[in-house]
DNA sequence: ATGCTATTGAGAACCATTTATCAATTATGC
DNA sequence: GCATAATTGATAAATGGTTCTCAATAGCAT
């Protein structure tokens, strides 16, 4: 049975109205903020149990760890700043990847990763 | 100084040689083919110094460990099979990309992974 | 051929991330 | 309000990948 707590309702909230997938610490840092106290271990616990519940997705990035974000979001990608290493949602997409892959290969899917620098950090530097 | 090696010769090769970015495992497997013996440690060093001197390039992809290819090959993107999990170099690019960037943003570089199933996969399930 | 020293292989150590443990806490049904 | 069992926080343990240690090996200059 599971039972509603405040912990959980932080950390799904969280990740629901944050604007990129978050890594685990992340989630940890934001969610303290709405409840002091939570654990590191209920933040994998709950990111856990929502990838089982269908209610979150996992989003690997070619480097750092595994990030969340809600698994109803649709087709989209990710920015990464260089500077403050948050990760961004972006809409679109380039489209027309098939023409990419070699004869005799089936696509699937695709990641793209935008590298940069992000509007916050671009005005802290000005 | 710098000493020629049977070993170095053969991983590095490996790595030339190869159709993408191999894995430190990749390359061991590789390696050994060439020069029974050679051990996990000496593909890491020969990797480590391979960066530090500018002949080869690391490919940090969604999944699994870094990768490791020529540093003169040109710009392009990779295609990994989910089914025997070797990743390809493939030719093109999407281009347009600075249009997906929001407004604030500046885009400094990219990284686009297919996935699927490779030619060798594809006859195997036939 | 010989000596010096870079390199090697095997395994221990290390690091960051993730999972398991367990006593204390707290949500939920009655 | 009470009893029961799920949940929690703190910490230990496990995990996968990478680096370090060190005695033995083997390039290279002479």
């Amino acid at each position: 049975m599971s039972r509603k707590t405040l912990q959980r309702d932080a950390i799904l909230a969280v990740v629901t109205e944050a604007d990129g997938p978050l890594s685990p610490m992340e989630i940890l840092a934001a969610a303290t903020a709405r409840q002091p106290g939570i654990g590191l271990a209920t933040v994998y616990r709950t990111v856990k149990r929502g990838l089982e519940d269908g209610v979150l997705r996992a989003v690997d990035l070619p480097t750092g760890p595994a990030r969340y974000e809600p698994a109803d979001r649709g087709h989209h990608h990710h920015f990464e700043c260089r500077s403050c290493h948050h990760v961004y949602d972006i809409e679109g997409c380039p489209g027309r990847l098939e023409k990419l892959v070699p004869t005799g290969f089936t696509l699937e899917s695709h990641d793209l990763v935008l590298h940069g620098v992000c509007d916050a950090c671009a005005e802290d530097a000005a």
